[in-house]
DNA sequence: ATACATACC
DNA sequence: GACTGGTATGTAT
């Protein structure tokens, strides 16, 4: 909200129902609270946010039992650097890590930690000017500042100013189409929060502020999640260092202290020279190269990093456990090895990442804690070539997780981050503190997943990943944008046969297809087909088949629209960035064949018919791989020679790097994530040896990878009869439902988390039953009166009615309405799903 | 079943 | 001029 600073919440909340608000100007953004109309903030103004009571004012007194023995008040901040930068500035040195976070645990009381309490979120938008998305304005929005620096922005260190990092990058890239969607995305994503601050501060209205009986309740959660607390193993997370920059500077010292940053148009990695001028991964080339004008770039060379993983894997391996992450990153299991050793989990951390700089020459940080997700985060902790020890006790684990900035909790992205920032969340430990308001809006909030990060809860096993998990195959490609309908085929062929390649290589066939193209304006849509319920396919050709046909249809749709006046994504050119086909609803081929079972997977029901096909042993080439008769070629469909010479022939041509001066095929950009992560691009753009990728399965231990690492028994861990000890996920980390997104969260403890899901939503039931007249049911049409917080109109009906009147006030905006256009939906339907998909969602989505 | 958004590496 | 690719999941329809 703006720049009110009586805007606390008691101001907020003084009136029970909501203050009077006189109506606005049609061109300022909904307005709920007194707040931030009374702030008289130009148009441009951020949005509102919802300002966190003070502590005392309606939080605090919660002189609720303690639910549970271990937890109670919110962890004392200690001195909580407040949001502590995920690194400290100063590198840690080797074996730094302490054995349990520097300052001692001392939560026991309602100590209120004022430095991320209220006052911060009322100052945010002071501090940093937010611009609005909308405004064309010199100063771009905080928010989408962050977008553009990446992931690391956050990650600040050891480099120059960030803010003047920003702005280069800012400067750079601020007129590419590039920036114009993240600046759409933006805008529409402050939509969303806007909406949702609104219902929160229309929530609280309603209860004249106070959220005691909400706090209770999620004191009760809290207790029910602390019974499921395991402390007794001990789960290491090691995570190289620069991973792809080491592996170079191994194998040619002269780059050691040197700038350099491997991969072409994007960085995947920057070495620590280079990250010093602002350089990191996921960064556009060109904009490295201002921010940094001496550095040098390495082409990437996957099958140097995966020989230097298989290396780190094996060492690894002999600890206890494991399951890799990516290639440099995996989760391993401690528990015996310290039992059997009679050596602390310090100690043994100590000894693996000795063991593993002295036998490959690479450093690796390491993370230790009772659980998956507290050592994840600590690996990152002291890096590099550090290690970060969690002791095994509630405290710690409490306390280490509290002084968290919530976008480290593993699951938060960038969207969650700004959703929860919006309602006074910038730490772990404010959950607690704002667990009433959160209660309020749980279900677009994650709330159960928020606790489980608040007590510091992750998973406890450590599992190889199962074949019969596996959801999908896929494959895309990204060029520059063009409308050249027949290069559009010929990519699609392109594709298809890489598609089919990955599952004659992996095994798998499957029974739907689905088609994924991104505009010039990198707006993205997917069209998918599932064929017969017996009718599983893994080959090139019914693979393009079905994507033309797909692609097709969505030429042929957008021809209509516009025909009717209607302007379809990407506007009426039909200019494309990327194609991808994606292959799902699988069956495990190689199950299905070794085990004799006609069906090796899930919730397909395939008849012998399907099964007898033996595609997915065969080259694609030929008939043998005969689809049934349902898939039957349609040679019309492709020409002879394409039949022939392209669609089966060589297609890794466009696998160099750098574009291809025939296809403007782009091969490789940046990387999102973290550090190298995208092992992907480079399995399929490095050497023949890995012509396709089924990467992330590959390097997880799939089959592919860890098959043929020395000791691994490859059997025993597809095997059903593995032991699972308590979860029963056989799951990379990122699965296992610990997500803010994931409704059933699987994970750290016995209980799986779904049944205290249905537990969750069913105790929501019984509340509004007992206190009809205090909740607001969430979950179905409002009963009682509701009021557009915008212009006070009162509906009887349900929430829906409610947010399309809300949306109708959008209308007068330029920006929005514009937007919206270009965003809906196909087909003709009625105004409503004109309105912003995002506000629309904000208030149906529950 | 389909479409899309979000997240992770 | 110029910001990836593969996979999973959740939610809405």
């Amino acid at each position: 909200m703006a720049p009110s600073p009586s805007t606390s919440a008691a101001d907020l909340l003084a009136g029970s129902p909501p203050p009077p608000v006189p109506r606005l100007a049609s061109t300022s953004p909904v307005r709920l609270s007194r707040a931030s109309q009374s702030a008289s903030l130009p148009p441009s103004t951020s949005k509102f946010r919802y300002s966190a009571p003070p502590e005392d004012a309606s939080t605090t007194s919660v002189q609720r039992p303690k639910p549970s023995p271990p937890r109670s008040g919110p962890v004392k901040t200690s001195t909580l650097l407040p949001r502590p930068s995920p690194r400290a500035q100063e590198p840690q040195q080797a074996g730094v890590s302490s054995y349990g976070q520097s300052s001692a645990w001392k939560g026991k009381g309602k100590e209120v930690d004022s430095s991320v309490a209220a006052p911060a979120v009322a100052t945010v938008p002071q501090k940093r000017p937010f611009t609005s998305t909308k405004s064309t304005g010199p100063q771009p929005a905080e928010s989408l500042l962050r977008r553009l620096g990446g992931p690391s922005d956050q990650k600040a260190g050891l480099m120059r100013d960030k803010e003047e990092v920003r702005q280069i990058i800012y400067e750079a890239s601020k007129n590419s189409k590039y920036f114009i969607a993240q600046q759409e995305k933006d805008a529409q994503l402050t939509l969303r929060v806007d909406a949702l601050v609104a219902r929160l501060n229309r929530l609280l209205a309603e209860r004249g502020g106070n959220v005691k009986a909400e706090q209770a309740r999620v004191d009760e959660m809290i207790a029910e999640l602390e019974k499921t607390r395991v402390l007794t193993e001990t789960i290491v997370v090691v995570d190289a260092d620069a991973f792809y920059a080491s592996c170079h500077q191994r194998e040619d010292p002269s780059l050691v202290g040197t700038a350099f940053a491997v991969g072409g148009g994007v960085l995947t990695t920057a070495s620590y020279e280079a990250r010093k001028y602002g350089c990191s991964s996921a960064m556009a080339g060109f904009v490295a190269k201002k921010l940094c004008p001496h550095l040098k770039f390495i082409s990437l060379d996957f099958s140097l990093y995966s020989s230097c993983s298989k290396s780190i894997m094996a060492i690894l391996r002999q600890y206890g456990d494991i399951s890799p992450a990516s290639l440099d990153e995996a989760y391993c299991s401690l528990t015996d090895y310290c039992r059997r050793e009679k050596v602390t989990p310090a100690e043994a951390a100590e000894r693996m990442r000795a063991q593993v700089l002295a036998e490959t020459g690479l450093s690796v940080s390491a993370g230790v804690s009772p659980n998956a997700m507290l050592s994840k985060v600590a690996a990152d902790k002291n890096k590099p070539n550090g290690q970060c020890v969690i002791d095994p006790t509630p405290e710690a684990c409490m306390e280490f997780a509290g002084g968290l900035p919530i976008r480290n909790v593993p699951g938060i992205g960038r969207v969650s981050e700004r959703i929860l920032q919006a309602v006074g969340v910038h730490t772990v430990a404010d959950v607690y503190r704002l667990r009433g308001e959160l209660f309020l809006i749980r279900n677009e909030v994650g709330l159960s997943f928020l606790l489980r990060a608040y007590l510091g809860l992750g998973r406890t096993t450590i599992s190889h990943a199962d074949r019969s998990q596996r959801k999908g195959i896929s494959v895309e490609r990204t060029f520059h944008s063009e409308s050249n309908i027949a290069r559009f085929y010929k990519r699609l062929e392109n594709i298809a046969e890489a598609l089919a390649g990955d599952c004659e290589k992996s095994q798998y066939s499957g029974r739907t297809i689905t088609l994924k193209i991104k505009t010039h304006t990198y707006q993205s849509i997917s069209r998918a087909k599932t064929l017969g319920s017996a009718i599983y396919f893994s080959d090139a050709r019914t693979f393009y088949t079905e994507g033309k046909k797909l692609l097709d249809k969505e030429m042929a749709n957008r021809r209509q629209m516009i025909a009717r006046g209607q302007i379809p994504k990407g506007g009426k050119d039909f200019c494309l960035r990327l194609i991808g086909l994606r292959l799902s609803n699988l069956r495990d081929d190689k199950a299905t064949k070794d085990t004799g079972k006609l069906d090796g997977w899930a919730g397909t029901r395939s008849k012998s018919k399907a099964a007898t096909n033996s595609q997915g042993k065969s080259k694609v080439k030929k008939e043998e791989s005969a689809p049934p008769d349902e898939l039957a070629f349609e040679s019309g469909d492709l020409d002879e020679e394409h039949n022939r010479s392209d669609l089966f022939g060589d297609e890794d041509d466009h696998h160099s790097l750098g574009f291809d001066d025939e296809d403007d095929v782009k091969p490789t950009l940046d990387g999102d994530g973290d550090e190298l992560q995208q092992l992907n691009n480079f399995i399929r753009s490095s050497q023949g040896e890995h012509p396709s990728s089924d990467q992330l399965w590959a390097a997880v231990g799939d089959d592919v990878d860890l098959s043929g690492m020395e000791g691994f028994d490859e059997d025993s861990a597809d095997e059903e009869d593995d032991i699972k000890p308590i979860d029963t996920t056989h799951k990379p980390f990122w699965t296992a439902g610990e997500s803010l997104n994931s409704k059933k969260q699987t994970g750290a403890g016995p209980a799986p988390m779904k049944d205290r899901l249905s537990f969750e939503s069913k105790r929501v039931k019984e509340e509004m039953d007992e206190d009809a007249d205090f909740f607001i049911v969430e979950d179905e049409p409002v009963v009682g009166p509701l009021k557009c917080p915008v212009c006070e109109k009162s509906f009887a009906g349900s929430e829906v009615a409610l947010s399309a009147h809300v949306a109708s006030h959008f209308d007068d905006e330029e920006p929005v309405k514009k937007k919206v256009k270009v965003g809906s939906s196909s087909s003709a339907k009625s105004v409503k799903s004109v309105k912003p998909r995002s506000l629309k969602d904000m208030f149906a989505r529950r």
